[in-house]
DNA sequence: GTCTATACAGTGATAGAC
DNA sequence: GTCTATCACTGTATAGAC
């Protein structure tokens, strides 16, 4: 039996490998088993071989948080915006049992191949929530000040979640930043 | 010429080499180029080969943040231990320049190879912060928050310093969270 | 588009001379 | 203790049949 795959459907699956072992820990072999694809197709779809999966496991990443979390921050009311940003940061995150695909990149020498959409999805989320915590009311300073310690935190709250195996620090972290919001 | 190497000398050689890797990027050429010693040297110092070095690094860093901020916090006077634990950490993480390599190994799969240092250096890393706060009169309960945030708050801005290229972030982030070690 | 077969460099690891 | 030579294996990547 062939199942006919589009690059649409396989990258999601790859994306979780390399979320999983990381770009270095991440072989064509693995991502063979968990696709269900072979060498052959894999190479079809990127002929740019693991290292263009990456930058297309990015820009998928990128997308999804755009379409959640960026454009309802940059775009929509200001408190809706956060509200809908703090449920689908909890979604996508598995409330702490997922880790940051784009954060573990940037750890060790991934970053360097992949530098600028890893810095591009910081940054925006850090200008799209500061915007839209100014446009809540808050000074632009202080705005930016809770955007960065929010960003911060989520990436600090993924690391213990999963280095102490309690996910619950990620809800108790994302509930305090949150609740910071309404500060001054 | 023949230099005779102790193994204590060649740790926290192979330590930056994790560091900037990772577990699964770094190689043996790698780790010979570093450290100058061949790989019969290598595997002489350690017979379990690369995980017997992964724990031996673990070991080292966990060793110098127990003397330097583990045991200020836990035996000595709460202030000065504080204090002393912000001057080290700055210090150590190079003002947001050097990642730690704790809490990148948490994120990938080599977090199982290594749970249990792993999980050890983070419980005890908050549990002595906090105990300090507690003996600088905080409640425990805003003391165990305050601990939680700080440690989150540095990993969370290794993350970003490195992504964004931007380490300042790690100075301001540290210094809010030394700031909010006031509030009651 | 998918597969199998394969090239070939690099991997972690070992043996043995010095 | 250090080196070189070499192991068996896996890594990414390619070629060509179907």
């Amino acid at each position: 039996m062939k199942t006919v795959h589009e690059k649409s459907d396989v990258v999601p699956l790859i994306a979780e490998v390399f979320r999983e072992f990381g770009y270095e820990g991440t072989s064509m072999n693995l991502i063979t088993e968990r696709t269900g694809l072979g060498k052959g197709s894999l190479y079809h779809f990127f002929p740019g071989g693991k290292e263009e999966m990456g930058r297309d496991v990015l820009a998928h990443v990128d997308a999804w948080f755009a379409r959640h979390i960026f454009e309802p921050l940059e775009a929509g009311e200001p408190k809706a915006g956060i509200e809908q940003m703090s449920t689908a940061v909890d979604k996508y995150f598995r409330s702490g049992g997922r880790i940051c695909l784009v954060g573990a990149f940037a750890l060790d020498e991934t970053r360097d191949r992949f530098a600028d959409p890893i810095r591009a999805y910081f940054v925006r989320w850090i200008e799209a929530l500061s915007g839209a915590l100014v446009r809540a009311g808050r000074s632009s300073s202080t705005a930016r000040v809770r955007a960065e310690d929010y960003v911060v935190g989520v990436q600090g709250a993924l690391v213990l979640a999963r280095a102490t195996g309690d996910v619950a620090v990620f809800a108790r972290s994302t509930q305090r930043l949150m609740a910071a919001f309404a500060n001054p």
